[in-house]
Formats: structure tokens, sequence, C-alpha cells
DNA sequence: AAGATCTTACGTAAAACCACCTAATACGAA
DNA sequence: TTCGTATTAGGTGGTTTTACGTAAGATCTT
């Protein structure tokens, strides 16, 4: 049969993982893999060549990420849409996809059949979200957002996750220890976050970290 | 040709890096893949069951991590080599895995060529190493015995940073809050450590926070 | 059997953090 | 201009962590 082929690009730094979708592929006739990338940067200009239809894009990846990635090729190319295929359930990382352009958000631990069933929604225009990510984004609400951190806060809690002190984080930047406490104070409330471990982690996945050495 | 097959089970959460794998393995004639599992727990009895010859192991995952399985099996099956695939290059998780009795160590982002010819070295009773870890091995020197963490203070760490205090750790593992900060004291003190933060991202980067659920 | 390590636990006092509260200044948006 | 938010800062008081100690029983190693 003719059916007209959907052009897809993969972009994950896994070779398994996209042999896997290639062989998952390999059994549909209306899939056609016409480009494979292992980084965000080379991605963008392959995507300029290619102008795939759908583009299979995993989040953590060595240099440029998915989600930034995806804002730029959803900005430059409207005709394709991106996928995004991650092993991350967080609700942020899900909300900043679709705040970045992506069509559809699907976890690594879904089936070859869902992940086919996906594409070709996407294809059509359609969005399409893992199930299993409806029950994270239904107890873990959207982000608000007056929930965001303020740029004085992401470097507060950056300085707070490398292990500084309310007093050191002060002196660090010349305020007083009161300030950066409310700060911390603020910074809990709006993540709804309790305690320090739980501020760390949120720094860390969302990259407050490791920005330059250390 | 007949060449002796060697039989393979593998241990991975993500159905799609099994996909790959399966579809790599297609290719060659001499490796038979007889079982799969998506968590350490099932591929004890599994592998009990199958006794595979080699066994190709994640090591974050859902429920009992790959570490622990392999300490497991390579106890129980003492024909069963184990090979450990997984994206993560900490020195300590090298180590780990070879203490808890691996043969070999790939890291996921390795071409489908070398986890062909990882599988047939351990097959034969050698160990294999991806050559990426060399470096990792050489400018990250292996940590002394004393400075490793003991099963009760890595349970201890990974309540910490899941954002519980000593106190609610003590009443969870129903011991005196003064045991638990006396193993948070030791922690610190082995991985030399100052803040509760630094005790945090050493959890998460050493995988003591299963991400998954939560 | 002897020694090392792990796990358990307590005392005390300083330091840090937390949870309430209020509030001034600045700056951009409605 | 008024309103909201960001950033700054203080008071008070309670909780938690930390840094010193010490030490007994269990378990593993040699």
């Amino acid at each position: 049969m003719l059916e007209p082929q959907i052009r897809v690009m993969l972009i994950d730094d896994h070779p398994m993982v996209q042999d896997g979708l290639i062989a998952c592929f390999s059994y549909y006739d209306d899939i056609e893999v016409v480009a494979r990338c292992n980084d965000g940067s080379t991605a963008l200009a392959e995507a300029q060549k290619c102008r795939p239809d759908v583009i299979l894009m995993d989040i953590s990846m060595p240099g440029m990420n998915g989600i930034e990635a995806t804002e730029i090729i959803t900005e430059q190319l409207k005709d394709t849409k991106v996928l995004i295929f991650s092993m991350h359930d967080n609700a942020e990382f899900v909300t900043n996809a679709i705040q970045a352009g992506a069509s559809g958000y699907i976890l690594k631990n879904t089936s070859s059949t869902e992940v086919y069933q996906a594409i070709k929604e996407i294809a059509l225009g359609k969005p399409y979200f893992s199930s299993a990510l409806a029950k994270v984004l239904a107890t873990n609400p959207v982000q608000h957002k007056n929930e965001r951190l303020t740029n004085r806060e992401q470097v507060i809690l950056s300085h707070i996750a490398r292990g500084k002190s309310s007093k050191e984080v002060a002196n660090i930047l010349d305020i007083s220890a009161r300030t950066v406490e409310a700060h911390r104070r603020n910074i809990k409330a709006k993540l709804h976050l309790d305690s320090l471990a739980e501020l760390v982690r949120y720094a860390v996945d969302h990259g407050l970290i490791d920005m330059d050495l250390e």
C-alpha cells in the first residue's frame, strides 16, 4: 500500500535506544527514519537539512538538552513536530516541554506500540501524552507562573544547594542573613517544598548547580 | 555454522533499550536472548529458572537495583556472568559493580558492536569494561575501602536525601535519633562532606534516590 | 580466639535553621 | 497613580543540626 510515510528524526544519546526505536519502526511501512543524532546542538543543523515531520527527542543529553533544542527547532521549523521521549516524569519537565513547543511527551518505559501510536497522532497535528503522565500531572498540578523562581531566588538557591549556610550566602552576596532566610522561606513556599534536602534536589533536577565547574 | 550459542538475559526497565539490544543481537547467530526482565526482584527468580550464560544488567531500576541483584545472582549462580549496562560512569558505580561480582561494565552510550564484543568476552570468562571508563577510573581514583558507605549508612542517607529529619528517620527505622545523628556524622566524615546539601547531591549522584515514583 | 568494624545510644552546648510576624524601598505593569 | 512583586531586613521563639565527647553489643575477619 502507498501510505504517505512519516519522516522521523531520532535525537538520543543512547545508541541502543535508537536501535530499539529503529527496530520497532521497521515493522511499520508508514514510518521512515531519516536522521539520527546524539545531542541537541548537532540536531539543530541536521533538522534544518532533513526537515523531518516528527522529531523524537530525548531530554537529558550532553551539551544542549532536549528542551532547549525543542525551543529552537519549533521556532525555526514550523512544520516539524517534536515528540519528547524521556525517562523523566516530572510535571515540570512536561510543562517545560509544552512551553518549548513540543507536541507530545512519552516516557521511555512505555511499549513500542505506544511509541508508534504517539508518532501517528503527532504527525496528524494532534498532541500525545503518555497515559502514565496523566496521574503525575493530576497529583502534581501544573506550576503556575507565579510559582517560578525569580533570578535572585535562583542565585540564592544555587548557593544553598552547593552547601552554603544562610550566613555564608549572606556574606557572599553582601546582604543580611535575614534576607537570605526570607528568600529561603519564599522559595520553599513557592515550590511547596519542606526540607533543605528537597530544595537541593530541586536545584539539581533543574540545573541550578552544574553551572560552571565548582 | 554451529557455534555454541550464548544464552543472554536482559534486565532493564526501558522496553526500548531491550528492543534495541534484541535488534542488535538478531544480527549475530551466536547470541540468544532467553529472558527479559524489568526489575531486579523478578530477575532473581527468572535467572534461577533460565540459568543464562550472561546477564545484561541495568543499575537504576524500580525496586531492587542492579548492584544488589548482581550481588545475589553471582552468589547463587556461579556459572552466570553479569555484565552491567548502565548510563552512569561514576567510578564508585564501577567499583561497586565489581565488588558485587560483575564481570564487566559498559555504558549505555556505547555502540551495538561494542555490546556484542563485551558479551563475547564475558562469556569466555574474561572481564570487559568500556574504554570510556578507563579515563574516569584514572582521573577519579578508586575510593578507599574505609571511605565507602555501609549498607546501613546508605539507608540512612537515602532517607535524609529524601528530606527526612534525623528524628523522622529514627522513627522509620525504629532506632534512636541519636543513632541517626551518629550515622550522619560518620557519613559526612567518610565522604569528606560538610553540609546536608552535599550529602543530598552525593545521594542523587550515586543513585541512592530511586527517582522513579515518589 | 582476637581484633576490627558496624550499629547502636547518650550528654552537652553552640550553631543553624524554621515559622510565625512586620515592613521599607524599588520597579514595572495595569 | 495605584497595585503587585521583588528585594531587602528585623523580632521572637522554637526546632534541628553539628561538634565535640564516650561506650556497649553484634558481626565480620583473620
